[in-house]
DNA sequence: TCCCATTAGTTTGTATTGCGAACAGTTGGT
DNA sequence: ACCAACTGTTCGCAATACAAACTAATGGGA
């Protein structure tokens, strides 16, 4: 029976404390791949090809001085290589190495196999509503704020 | 048209996004009211009374270590005070002093008004059963975790 | 062609965050 | 009295994040 019972909590708390818990996961699987949290943010958002640094910028919600001190780190590492886009010089295109390939790829995987371990008590219906009910807040704030020129 | 489609995200990825909107939203009103975010969390936890660092530590899965840091900073601002447990003098009970408890209540205020707002464009049923879900989503995860001797 | 506002990233300096290891004070049991 | 367990702090370190000033490249006009 999937009673839909009054939210023990005001909504708002329930989205805060889920962000705390995806917060908790990515972590944990950040530590488990030797890799600090910003860093396997970083890999999972360049697996889809080279992305430049404007564009990791929004994406992350950093200021370029900081995503250069990420990108600093993670090249160190080996996990990225800083290439010049040949069409306008100013731009850095940032990939991946094969390493960081693999770590990302890895890291991906193990947060969305534990976080579908966490759904797994959902009945189907909440599950798709839920990431229903999240692409409609997504789109909202999208709409609200990316909307304005 | 708002049919409900398919989820175009892969559902772990809508909580990915779903817990950088609320992050992005706590730290814009941390911003606001002139609060890191990891004050402004400390502070919301507080409102409803004294609490110890190991229970603090716990709630915001900090090691001791990070929390004296942390709670140093905000009582150096004025916003929390140390007080020693009468029954048991090793414990420390941090609580909000007028000002902290002034911050935190508006911040608070805030980023649930926020978060409506952004919600507000969702059916009433998906807000309820957002929040179900999502409360089912921390209780999976307070019994695997939690209930571990 | 030369100049200049714009754009993309970096550098520098500072504050905060977060961890682990070592430490000091309390408590409760033996 | 003594000692193991517990609570919180100190210390040293690396990473994170920002703002302001800077360099380099682009793409217009004048």
């Amino acid at each position: 029976m999937v009673t839909t019972k009054e939210p023990v909590l005001p909504f708002t708390d329930a989205l805060v404390r889920l962000a705390h818990l995806v917060q908790q996961v990515f972590g944990e699987v950040s530590r488990e791949h030797d890799l600090t949290p910003q860093q396997a943010q970083l890999l999972c958002l360049l697996v889809d090809g080279p992305v430049g640094m404007g564009e990791l910028s929004r994406a992350l919600h950093l200021e370029k001085s900081s995503l250069t001190g990420l990108v600093d780190r993670a090249e160190k590492r080996g996990l990225v290589a800083r290439t010049r886009d040949p069409g306008d010089r100013r731009v850095c295109l940032i990939e991946l190495t094969p390493d960081g390939t693999r770590v990302g790829v890895l890291a991906h995987g193990d947060v969305a196999r534990r976080l579908e371990t966490l759904a797994g008590d959902l009945p189907h219906e909440h599950r798709d509503l839920l990431a229903a009910a999240i692409d409609g807040l997504l789109t909202a704030h999208a709409t609200r704020d990316g909307g304005a020129s």
